[in-house]
DNA sequence: GATGCGCTTTAAATGC
DNA sequence: GCATTTAAAGCGCATC
């Protein structure tokens, strides 16, 4: 029996986190419609969030080796 | 100003609640894993979340769709 | 310049494989289409495709671990 | 049975193109891999590749795009 | 054997 | 609402 009750209580904790992931989700997408509203370009709200999660350094790292590669290759 | 102000308001709230769910997402891992380490198939577990997450009535319906094309094949 | 030059070319084989990877990709999807417009439900399609490609010992070792852990949560 | 010759055939064009893809990205894996024994890091050959691969002038325009929203923002 | 990384696949968002 | 394009999740490999 105990085997089984940990096999429900496994899934029932997966599900209910599920659950929370998907209300957050939710509450996202609503800020977004709400920036919408308010005239600003979901699409570019959505980059400046997914340049906001780069680390600068790691940005400026890549450009760094994007310009040493390229130069190595004689441009792109 | 106020604009700029709503733009800062909107990314972060989105930037806020991103962190949310990952760390949701992060606790949901958690669970797989040490359901994993009581020695449940951590693939099967999904596949069980994924199940019953899905309704009842449209289970049924993609399995007897499934159903008939095998036999239009004659077996997988 | 010797290192340059394999670099350069070990680059363009990356390419050029990684076009005909995609064209074939796009292939594919357009079978998906085809076999969507002559009536057959593209996700049932696309599960039969997936379990043909699983070993008939591990599908029947899936599928009876999934009907065991089911009876562990009695039902789904 | 028209429509049953029609799913089979659908079935094994897919899966015939799905080998074909398979193959390609073998292939691609044994460039990485010969690349590596010449000398050149793998992540670093990826990256270039990556890089290329997005057009110049989309590159730029985000760039632009970023500066843009940065000073809006007063800097990330 | 575990951890991170890359690829594949699936789900979601946007535009037509 | 359908199709395309983009983001997220799951999976497998390769490394340590």
């Amino acid at each position: 029996m105990a085997v089984q009750d940990d096999l429900k209580s496994f899934i029932e904790r997966i599900e209910r986190l599920t659950e929370e992931k998907k209300a957050v989700a939710v509450d996202i997408k609503e800020v977004y419609a709400s920036a919408k509203s308010a005239g600003f370009d979901p699409k570019v709200l959505r980059q400046i969030v997914r340049l906001r999660a780069i680390p600068i350094g790691e940005r400026q790292e890549q450009e760094q080796l994007l310009e040493t590669y390229i130069n190595n290759l004689g441009g792109l």
